[in-house]
RNA sequence: GGGCGGUUAGCUCAGCUGGUUAGAGCGCCUGCCUUACAAGCAGGAAGUCGGGGGUUCGAGUCCCUCACUGCCCACCA
């Protein structure tokens, strides 16, 4: 018999082998159902789908990801197990900004740059590193074992999920859902180009606010010698003032309104108009307009029908319009234009002044807010959509639900205040925008198919728009497209019908807004035209991309501080995996993850996590040890009783009952949890009853029984045996999805490399009977339990030494007497007593151990610490007087035993009780020791 | 400026719709190489549940308030 497994666990020598098995063998992918056949499509199993955040294809893996992956892997196996279709798709994402900046430094590197390659040659330099080094993150995630279909893995910029881009751009234009115009974005001088609301991160910045006099001039254009003083933060962007604006009520300027200005350093004449916007107790109450730079600027711009002057090129230099300080750096030109106002005795003032400053999210650069034509998406109507698509509709039912709960207000909350979407990003690497510009009737073209001639005018001399599309806008499609969006025919709809609405997204709270919202708008827009396989129209309900949104924490350092490169505190999980084994990794994430609450990554509990797997490698080998000896006298444990839930005979012996229960109790436990995304009770559940349970007590209790001498009872033996290996063999089960590794290795080896089914991952998870749990095992049990924690708590207090074995004095109820008699064999073994006398008055030894159902004395000479033994017994005593006033209290408090429910208050009389005749008892051995 | 969390043992965290004497892991102390496992076994100590007030027969749990702390959103120059 293969049995022989190395004592010590090293799962470095299972992992590699078992996650390169899983992907060769195709063990998880998951054939597309011909629905067009009524019996295929009905065949019972409730698929579980569920898409894989996409990555970026420049990516490295981080403590994030394998959380996430180890969330999203223990469900799907879960699933699996439990006989749903689980299809669980990855891929990668393209990338925009992040794939275009890598290729391009590598560029800088060689002295060239994407400008000299030009825009063909560079995209193809980017597919180029794409084939080469792109996506190894998914090897890593191989090396993780999460159980994907590797078949269906996909890349953003794939042909088919590509047309499904250009389908949907189309779509919303024609739709008049995407406008194309001139407005303020955030404008991103390093990466040239805009970026979106959600790529602008804010930070807090110690700056100036500088008070700028201009002067007031007649009609005449000359100085009156009256001034009026603006506030700014951007003292360069005056370079495109057009007018400064003061609030209609302001009793302070109000004689100025229709008065002109000299903008300063420019000597452009500029008005003083009137607008409600302004702040009064702002700086000094006067703003200056500048509409090509401001986002209030701008609409200030248009009520009043202002020009707007852009100032800035697209590095943030001042360009030509910026008169002398054209071409210096916005921040030379600043302290540029600060200099010569003081010169000209035009600043009022300088403050120290700290303000939010809206940073890159990519490159950190301060973004410039800038005058821009771009393309956006007109959001409301699909926004409309994805409230609906999250609110509890008219019977009380959400078409998606948010775990925890309260991701669901701050994603309404943003939903419901969200502005147009700047889709358009001028970069190279993504998907162009299929929109062909005019340059006769300079009208544009939008097509499905590359246009040759001007849809308006007819004229060929047309060229494609050069922005391409943000990132999100192909990621958010994704639940639809990886599905075969838009090309869903009778034919060719399977997969549409069979795994759309996916079940679930597990996901991090900083995409939810990127991402999350992003695909439930478009889902919900565009899978509602998708006809139900039946015809029918589809509803709201099975329009949105994900049924069930679960959002996960962050991982922190052990310090709780979030993990960075800058800080140093990164953890690599591949090094840590490494060095404890993917199991312990996966199992420390999945027992920290707590709904709601940031993981602090501790090492200290993954070697904690490896110890447990070493446990179960031991328990493992214990068993095979006993397997082995029991095949030498011909004993065999038949196949057939395991790969189930064991049950075992009324007239079992205890353990075996008791611990098939707990099993039973613990499966229950563990699918409930798993139920509601509670990783860290499923994982302690199982911890607990695989350590705890079964290893400290049955496999301690079990060795009684398993006897293989010549005079043994092979019948007993057997069946203690089968009870063994089919209970252990089904908390294999029940650990797989957390620990696949150890598992696997494990499994095969339990069925001696003949295993029923290529991986455990694809046998059926335990779950409970409905039949009630066997209680008296559980109560007899507990007893027996609490007996020999007494005696082994009594003998280290009385000093006796490891190694010897007593009697014990036993004073406890007749009808209990049983159960110990019975399993005499198992207290003298576990609790090294040679002996149980029962007796009616303990008489032995000046201390003794009271419970509620027993006294104990152990018989042993051997000097008792006086003092230790009075300290206990007056800690005791003092305890059990407290607890004993509290519960008196209550039960003689009248509206306590009126409104309290019955089995309430029993439950107190009851403990009051026991507490009374523990405390009687304490205080007569206190009485009983010699005085001091 | 809005909004949302958190504060429970030395550390990291559980504690569901309020119900008997608040739990786990790690760490700590003590004793054991008991042939599955020293990455182990057995036993133990340790918390006025952030402060204050309220509701209730009963509050870690509900309400108010204060303090500290974290996060998200926001166009005040």
């Amino acid at each position: 018999m293969p049995h022989d497994l190395p004592k010590a666990y090293d799962p470095t020598a299972i992992e590699d082998r078992w996650a390169e098995y899983w992907v060769r063998e195709k063990l998880f992918a998951q054939p597309t159902p011909n629905t067009a056949n009524q019996e295929e499509r009905l065949d019972g199993q409730s698929p579980f789908t569920i898409l894989l955040p996409p990555p970026n294809v420049t990516g490295r893996l981080h403590m994030g990801h394998m959380l996430n992956q180890t969330e999203m892997d223990i469900l799907t196996r879960w699933r699996r197990m439990s006989g749903r279709r689980a299809l669980w798709l990855p891929g990668t994402d393209h990338a925009g900004i992040a794939t275009q900046m890598m290729v391009e430094r590598q560029l800088a590197e060689e002295g060239t740059s994407r400008q000299k390659l030009g825009r063909e040659a560079f995209v193809e330099r980017v597919w180029e590193w794409k084939r080469h080094y792109g996506g190894a993150i998914l090897d890593q995630m191989k090396r993780l074992g999460a159980s994907v279909d590797w078949q269906r893995e996909y890349f953003t910029m794939d042909d088919h999920l590509s047309v499904a881009v250009r389908e949907a751009f189309v779509r919303l234009y024609e739709q008049e859902l995407i406008y194309r115009g001139a407005y303020i974005v955030n404008w991103c001088p390093r990466c040239q180009t805009a970026i979106s609301d959600l790529e602008v991160v804010y930070d807090e910045h110690k700056g100036h606010l500088w008070e700028i006099r201009y002067p007031v001039i007649d009609a005449n254009g000359e100085d009156t010698g009256e001034f009026l003083t603006v506030a700014t933060t951007r003292p360069e962007t005056m370079l495109g003032d057009v007018a400064v604006a003061i609030h209609p009520e302001d009793e302070r300027y109000l004689h100025l309104h229709g008065k002109k200005l000299r903008l300063p350093v420019m000597n452009r004449e500029i008005p003083v108009i009137l607008d409600e916007w302004v702040s009064r107790d702002f700086g000094t109450g006067a703003v200056k307009v500048t509409p090509a730079h401001d986002p209030n600027d701008f609409a200030i711009g248009e009520r009043h029908h202002l020009p707007s002057i852009n100032v800035m090129d697209d590095t943030a230099h001042i360009n030509a319009e910026g008169g002398a300080y054209a071409g210096l750096d916005r921040y030379v030109a600043r302290k540029r234009v600060v200099a010569d106002l003081e010169e000209q005795g035009l600043l009022a003032a300088v403050k120290d002044y700290t303000n939010n400053v809206g940073h890159c999210d990519r490159c950190k650069t301060v973004v410039e807010p800038r005058l821009s034509t771009q393309w956006f998406v007109k959001i409301q109507p699909l926004a409309d959509k994805a409230i609906a698509a999250v609110k509890p509709g008219p019977n009380g039912e959400k078409a998606i639900r948010f775990t925890p709960e309260q991701y669901e207000k701050t994603y309404l909350n943003w939903m419901e205040n969200i502005h147009d979407w700047c889709i358009s990003r001028q970069l190279w690497w993504g998907h162009r925008i299929p929109a062909w510009h005019c340059s006769t009737c300079h009208k544009i073209t939008v097509a499905r198919v590359d246009p040759t001639a001007c849809a308006h005018c007819g004229s060929t001399q047309i060229t494609q728009e050069t922005d391409v599309l943000d990132t999100w806008f192909s990621s958010g499609l994704l639940p639809v497209s990886v599905f075969g969006w838009p090309n869903i025919t009778a034919e060719n709809r399977g997969g549409f019908d069979a795994f759309y609405p996916t079940s679930l997204l597990v996901t991090g709270f900083d995409i939810l807004f990127f991402w999350v919202a992003r695909m439930i708008m478009l889902g919900c827009w565009f899978a509602g035209d998708v006809p139900m396989p039946d015809g029918s129209s589809r509803s709201l309900a099975d329009s949105v991309p994900f049924r069930e949104v679960y959002i996960h924490a962050l991982v922190r350092d052990a310090n709780r501080e979030k993990m960075s490169k800058t800080k140093g505190n990164v953890i690599d999980p591949i090094e840590i995996v490494k060095q404890y084994g993917t199991d312990a990794v996966r199992f420390t994430l999945a027992s920290m993850a707590s709904p709601g609450t940031d993981i602090a990554f501790n090492v200290a509990r993954t070697e904690g996590y490896r110890a447990f797997a070493n446990k179960i490698w031991n328990a493992a080998r214990f068993l095979f040890m006993n397997v082995d000896r029991a095949a030498e006298i011909g004993i065999a444990v038949d196949p057939a009783a395991l790969g189930s839930m064991p049950a075992v005979a009324a007239e079992a012996p205890l353990e075996e009952r008791w611990i098939v229960a707990e099993l039973h109790s613990t499966a229950k436990k563990v699918n409930q949890s798993l139920e509601n995304y509670r990783y860290d009770d499923a994982a302690n559940t199982i911890y607990q009853f695989f350590w705890g349970s079964f290893c400290d007590w049955y496999l301690e209790i079990v060795k009684l029984r398993l006897d293989f001498s010549e005079t043994a009872d092979k019948a007993a033996t057997k069946a203690a045996l089968t009870t063994l290996v089919s209970v252990f063999e089904a908390a294999l089960r029940l650990l797989s999805p957390f620990m696949p590794f150890l598992t696997e290795e494990i499994w095969h080896a339990v069925y001696d490399e003949d295993p029923p089914a290529k991986s455990i991952a694809l046998t059926r998870y335990p779950q409970a009977a409905e039949t009630p749990a066997d209680e008296a095992a559980l109560a007899e049990m507990s007893l027996l339990q609490s007996l020999i924690v007494e005696v082994r708590t009594l003998r280290k207090e009385i000093g006796v030494e490891e190694k010897a074995v007593t009697p014990i004095e036993l004073r406890i109820g007749t009808h209990l007497r049983p159960v110990v008699k019975e399993n005499s064999a198992m207290v003298e073994r576990l609790a090294r007593v040679t002996e149980v006398r029962f007796a009616d008055q303990i008489t032995t030894g000046l201390s003794k151990h009271s419970t509620p159902d027993f006294d104990l004395a152990v018989v042993y000479e051997r000097t008792v610490d006086v003092a230790a033994e009075r300290e206990r017994l007056t800690r005791d005593i003092a305890k059990y007087e407290k607890g004993l006033a509290a519960a008196e209290r209550q039960l003689g408090n009248e509206s306590f035993l009126a409104k309290a429910p019955a089995q309430v208050v029993e439950g107190l009389k009851k403990q009051e009780s026991e507490t009374r005749l523990l405390m009687e008892k304490a205080r007569a051995a206190l009485d009983a020791l010699p005085r001091a």
